[in-house]
DNA sequence: CATGAATGAGGATTCATTCAT
DNA sequence: TATGAATGAATCCTCATTCAT
């Protein structure tokens, strides 16, 4: 009998040290920004000396990079489902919508709401989230347009800056939730559907 | 004959002052967000001594509720433009759409960076944009929505909802453009347009 | 009729200001050692907070680099007066050691202290120093004994290891006397001229 | 016949571990300077944890006067033979110099250089270190002077002044070795010689 | 009004030391 | 004994703000 493996066990405490100091920076930046966040305050969070942080982690940027490091693979594994090349593109865009918003959703939108907020002042940051997180999605989204253009399965469009305009949109609304509107709290579960009518069948009566 | 108001007057030392000093912030705060610039880089970059801005602005947040303040006056002004309660939906919303990304686009994306970035960190903050910025706009759009609704103009959808849709789908193409999409630079002004196309219109081609 | 430059007036108000400091450096740092040394035992012996000594030095090892520039400058201008290429060898000696020991006691023998063991442990200072301080010692000693024994005034030797054990001989005697010898200190004055007469006659009798 | 004692004795462990300890020790001080230089580094340097350390030493001073003892074994092996009490004046100091530089050397320059910067900014050290080393050498210095004085083999000169003048022209030299100075270097076993000449002859020609 | 030196609180980081394993 | 993670005191340095000139 091959011994199972007990997911509890703390098989790697040091990931594990890692993950509990990055979910109580999470907390503390998104509560209070990046910069105004101490040290203290994160170590406290995270229920350890301050000493102890830097046991796992270089220096207070590094928190930072690792939480963009975090939000990569969450939306690379999300991305691996986001195919669909062959789906009829109504159930296409709705599946992909939810699940991105899903996936937005469960990296934590505290996650989101630091990251933004400093790759909005932070050059080096915003040009590794560009490159890691952005560009990767908007060639999903360009492929997949593309396929459909030459399908003829959707209206004449230019694929790259309607690239833009979907990635834009889903952004747009997720910060929107960030900046705390109620409805777009309250009614989140409604919104993949709302989205996804008004992309593909615009706002005008059917004819 | 009303008396035209010169927005250039020159005679207000103070209101001049004060804009040499917000200009300044702007750049210093985009270029290494609001912790990180120092009052001496703005005043320097405003051609003064540090102690000189405190003649103008009480202390270093008071700079950023003015650059608030400032957005919001842009945003007003630009909001009585956009009423066009009896044009017809197309019109408007290309409209609509191109003035706000000109007004954004002048009301200086720098600004929008700065701001978006402290307000996802900053509750007070925050509330202040939410409630001065936001919710009139959600305000405007609601009601244009709600109005065509009742002429039959629109297919049937939710009016909050919706314009949460729109608000969000501008501020996330405003947020991938100042988070450096070459895409978005370059063709800023084919935007509106195309984003005009597919919320009216949708993705999917006329029948 | 010209003003006549009143020394006690601060002419230099920010040199006056440096000086406070490093007087004040030099204590703490004799005392203490270079890094157990805090910054703020110097402020407070320079009578300032702490941040105040940063508008008058970048950082630490500033007022290191600095107090060696100050020794730099005493020595220089001591040197000036060290010359004497025509004077009879014993004479030159005489002054020589006098003199050298004289400057050494007024550049502070804090600052020696200071210095020599810094500059034991930290190779930057100590390539400054050996290039400053020592290299230029070494060229003027090469250089008398040359003259000299080219004249046929001194015992046939090698210049360059005599200048050693000539430079060496004055630096361990103050080393010496910073290790606290009591009759070193005591008869401090003694020294140059017991000093001389065992270089130039040696320990061993006349005949 | 008495057992012959074997320094190299392999059956004190203890002993063993502490040495290596203090080797690293010397080696990282010598590098860093004792403040700078880390329990991690030495314990790396060592091959072992830092917690380990603590099981040979106390603390980190403890090291240094580990050192500091040391050195004195070193020294007063050397003295023993220093005594020549009945020999030439001559022979006496050509000897003495020549086993005091190799003595020098073998102790290694390294933890010269350690403890003379540690002694010159650190009180209870350095009194150890006048009382335990400098002392007894100025004690054999005045004793050796002054015998032969009696012999009248010396000019007329005052053992007290003169003991530190020699025993300061050792240290100086070394010093100035330590300081990098590469004709020291390079022509160490010159030196002794180079000085005996000069401190018995002195550098005026013989008549 | 303008200046910029002075202030000192605050925070990131280091490191000697301890101790459970 | 050996290990190295945890601790938190200590320190350098920054910077918003004040105020005398």
């Amino acid at each position: 009998m091959v011994p199972v493996i007990d997911d509890a066990r703390p098989a790697d405490p040091l990931a594990a040290r890692r993950r509990q100091i990055l979910d109580a920076a999470t907390q503390v930046f998104a509560e209070k920004g990046f910069e105004r966040a101490t040290i203290r305050d994160i170590a406290r969070a995270a229920g350890m000396a301050d000493g102890t942080l830097y046991n796992y982690f270089a220096n207070k940027p590094a928190l930072l990079l690792a939480l963009l490091d975090r939000l990569n693979e969450t939306e690379q594994r999300a991305s691996h489902f986001a195919d669909g090349a062959m789906m009829d593109m109504d159930d296409f865009l709705r599946g992909y919508l939810t699940k991105r918003f899903a996936t937005l959703a469960d990296s934590g939108f505290d996650t989101l709401q630091v990251l933004l907020s400093e790759v909005l002042v932070n050059r080096e940051l915003r040009d590794r989230y560009y490159r890691e997180v952005l560009t990767p999605t908007f060639a999903i989204g360009e492929d997949a347009l593309q396929r459909r253009l030459e399908q003829g399965a959707l209206r004449p469009l230019d694929p790259v800056l309607t690239s833009r305009i979907l990635a834009g949109t889903v952004l747009g609304i997720v910060l929107l939730r960030l900046l705390g509107d109620t409805p777009l709290q309250e009614r989140w579960d409604e919104v993949p559907d709302a989205l996804a009518t008004v992309i593909l069948e615009g706002l005008l009566p059917e004819e």
